[in-house]
DNA sequence: AATCCTGCGGACAGCGCTGTCATACTGGCG
DNA sequence: CGCCAGTATGACAGCGCTGTCCGCAGGATT
């Protein structure tokens, strides 16, 4: 019904109230030497005529680019990643900062188109989960001034910051755990074999698992699956470990979703084997499940933070900020071989 | 290391390349009348400069007030709302626009100073999950010719899209399947008893409890407990209810984290009380939860949808969107009275 | 030869705002 | 009383870009 009336300018702002627009501009923007009563009649005026500053000419005048940072990450649906948004955004908030939020599904190219738009955007900052299929749209906003900081995932052949978790030392971790409640054949099942945060979680179960005394001529990857990105596949590989002719007794799954995949697969079967996760979900604790927790929320503030601090003339490209992990017994990690843990 | 050197704009490109401004500006917009020659002139000098195009100047110049859609929701780390922003984000990249998020964390004072924000920041459209406080901001917001779409609550006092669930027929559906396994006393557990949403299911409880044969005198309220926003807080309201003289022996829990602190409160109960939830969720099939589903990615699509077909010159303002929602049975809906369905 | 295209390129204004500089007026102080 | 510091206000340019209008060349048309 209504006519989309053309929004009011300071112009109109100023004319109502009798005053210059410099005058205007200083009292709506809370700029000193405005006398009290002048301050009044702008506002009045700028309430009667629904005004609203146009942060864009603003801007464009002061020379900045805008007030948006920037985050590509996989998924927004994954709860990881939607944690980590919230930890970027509350970080934000307190600085007037507003977050652009999009998922590139995992796809280099996708990836790759979201950057060159959140850049011709005007991004302050990018803060990226990189699909790491290739950087040079990241390189290339790094040179036109952005900051990127990487987020879960290290920056690759790139000079940039990055937040990751300490991935090599948790599977350890965890491994070790299974070790010590006597399993000695556990599977391993991961995300895209290209990904460096499944690289190290591998690594690290690598690590536990050499360590053990073996018989030669055994494979230390026998027991490890990749490439599953989500529930359904690593359901499958769970059933296809299972139904070795030696099973193992024990499952480190290397994500959340991963994680969740195995446990449908579990469904029906007399003995679960015992089983360490990457990554705290909802209902760990309902179900009992072990995990290797940390806080995706704080990874998010951090890499926030460091995005800003880089605006601020921090220099780039420092060490990566490694945040600790922990294991969180439940029962499914603590199982003797052959002891059902539900 | 590198000086934060000043962007090139459109004027030093246009001298580089040896062409007027306007040309430049032709060129890299891709607009006709220029010689393939120019084209590629302008192209060489806008990649040697690293040139961006200030889509900020462009836009003002313009008179269009930005590429963004505004999304407001209660908690981004909710699945549910996460979820609903994948929705939203999907359906706007084939447009071209981006998405800004924001968490109210269920506070209006939040919603308030979040929209006042992203009306100052020019967004094109607004789609909110109001705290349903007060919506003086939407009023204005719309005022100004933004187009505002309500989603999963629905407008009040304010003509407005949007698009929501059938929370009244769920819930009765919800009840109805509890009596039918032999339920009588069924108890509630719901959200804030301001929101529309917790309403509706409330009143589709109702609905079916009082079209049970009552003893006289019964309080249809009496298993009704209310304004629980996260786990903790219905864990404690479902053990509260299970440790009366007469419990329930069905719960009715009104959304997803609701169910999972009923859940949380479930564990070490000899015999748990059938239990059906509103709102699907990661691993409720692995628990065996029978549950009230819907697609809350759909609803954000739907959300975005109408915003875009608003800002096509749609009429603003019609019915309210209502999303199916459906049955998913998986046990623990199914349990009779007495009998654990873990 | 006069006319009209069509393809190409440029000059200029101005989007809405703020930084700079200038002006006018107050009061205090030596 | 003259001078300076401080306050209140305004005129104006210009951020980087694009819409409008205009000019020029060369080929087609009458």
């Amino acid at each position: 019904m209504t006519i989309p009336k053309s929004p009011a300018t300071l112009v109109d702002v100023a004319e109502r109230a009798g005053v210059s627009l410099k005058t205007a501009s200083r009292a709506v923007n809370g700029e000193p030497h405005v006398a009290e009563a002048t301050r009044q009649k702008v506002a009045k005026a700028a309430l009667d005529l629904g005004f609203q500053l146009n942060s864009m000419a603003s801007l464009l005048k002061r020379g900045i680019r805008s007030n948006f940072i920037g985050l590509v990450t996989g998924d927004l649906a994954n709860p990881f990643y939607s944690s980590l948004a919230k930890g970027v955004e509350r970080e934000l908030r307190s600085q007037g900062l507003q977050l652009v939020v999009s998922s590139t599904d995992e796809s280099g190219e996708r990836e790759r188109v979201l950057v060159e738009e959140m850049v011709a955007r005007q991004v302050r900052a990018l803060i990226v989960v990189s699909t790491h299929e290739s950087n040079d749209t990241l390189r290339s906003a790094q040179e036109r001034g952005i900051p990127v900081v990487f987020v879960d995932r290290p920056a690759l052949d790139l000079t940039a910051d990055s937040v990751v978790l300490d991935n090599r030392a948790g599977a350890r971790l965890a491994i070790e755990h299974l070790i010590a409640a006597g399993h000695r054949r556990i599977g391993f099942i991961g995300d895209f074999s290209r990904l460096p945060t499944h690289q190290q979680r591998l690594d690290g179960y690598l690590d536990a698992i050499e360590a053990l005394p073996t018989k030669s001529g055994q494979d230390p990857r026998e027991l490890v699956r990749e490439d599953f990105h989500d529930a359904a596949g690593a359901r499958g590989a769970a059933l296809e470990l299972l139904s070795l002719s030696t099973p193992p007794t024990a499952l480190f799954t290397s994500n959340n979703r991963v994680t969740i995949g195995a446990l449908t697969a579990f469904r029906g079967l007399p003995v679960a084997p015992a089983l360490v996760g990457f990554d705290d979900f909802d209902l760990s604790d309902v179900l009992g499940v072990t995990v290797v927790s940390h806080d995706p929320v704080e990874m998010g503030s951090r890499a926030a933070r460091i995005a800003l601090e880089t605006l601020e003339s921090r220099q780039p490209g420092g060490e990566p900020v490694v945040l600790p992990v922990r294991l969180i017994e439940r029962g499914s990690g603590e199982a003797a071989p052959g002891v059902d843990w539900r």
